[in-house]
DNA sequence: ATACCAATTGAAAATCGTTTTCAATTAGAA
DNA sequence: TTCTAATTGAAAACGATTTTCAATTGGTAT
């Protein structure tokens, strides 16, 4: 399954013109491997892990071109303004973090549609799209205290 | 009308044990005229020609006390994390950016009570908040070609 | 297998936004 | 007017991100 995952993400970045370099590999690993969304800072140190001789400026332009293909999304959460996570639904759909472990569920199907047409009709504003985000503490958290501190 | 919102912030501020001074002024000043949400790199631009003496610190220190006491909103658009706007209606709200002036138009009742408690139901979590935000072309910027570049 | 070229890499420096430090100034209560 | 705590601007510190550049490497064509 991982192993399927990177080889197709091989074939689109090389359809891109992008090369397919160990470096990448361990970054959409470390991504791959987390259900959280990760700051660069923190994909950087676990990358470290595998491969300590990676510099941060690689987990940056990776992550930009990941980014750029659709790959991963960023999520832009009120404290900390850029952290990635891998694409999973394909299509629209929005992020519920959790506060304490950064936990991220994916929401398909928002209805924003109606409210964004009366908006519309009422202001005249052409609706390009919305950001949206919930964020919260889930179950697990909740459970256990929910007095965690943020993850960075 | 200028006059009396200020002279009742002064009053908020003192209450709080904090000083109105001609900065501070001159800093709401700016907020309140402009129907943009501003960066504070904007808002120092704007000041300086006013109060040419005056020092960015003092903008980021002014905003971060006005954002405290709920005076003004700080908006997280897309792109740009970090601007700030005069609080309008006095709860619950969002907002919706033109992308090519910056006018943001304020929008009360987002109907996400019901997804929220379903996502609630459905997964465990307490959904503390959301961040929600439109963005697109206000009717002014497409009548005039919305080819305007970002405003800063 | 080999050669080749464009893409990629890491280190260091540059840049940007933001915060901290500090000594001098000032608002506003007494 | 006096006094004190709050405020100010400059400079330095800081952290995140980007740029520059010479050296390396992936992958296609041979």
């Amino acid at each position: 399954m991982k192993t399927d995952a990177l080889t197709g993400i091989a074939g689109i970045l090389r359809k891109n013109t992008y090369k397919m370099t160990p470096q990448r590999r361990a970054v959409l690993e470390v991504i791959t491997g987390s259900h959280d969304h990760l700051t660069p800072q923190a994909i950087y140190r676990r990358v470290q892990k595998k491969y300590p001789a990676i510099g941060l400026v690689t987990i940056y332009r990776t992550l930009e071109i990941l980014a750029d293909l659709n790959l991963v999304c960023r999520v832009h959460a009120e404290d900390n303004c850029r952290s990635y996570l891998m694409r999973r639904p394909n299509g629209h759909h929005h992020h519920m973090v959790c506060k304490s472990c950064g936990e991220v569920i994916d929401i398909t199907g928002c209805n924003l549609d109606e409210l964004e047409q009366r908006l519309s009709r009422e202001t005249g504003f052409k609706i390009d799209g919305h950001l949206l985000e919930f964020n919260g503490h889930c179950r697990a958290c909740l459970d256990r205290g929910e007095n965690d501190n943020e993850q960075r």
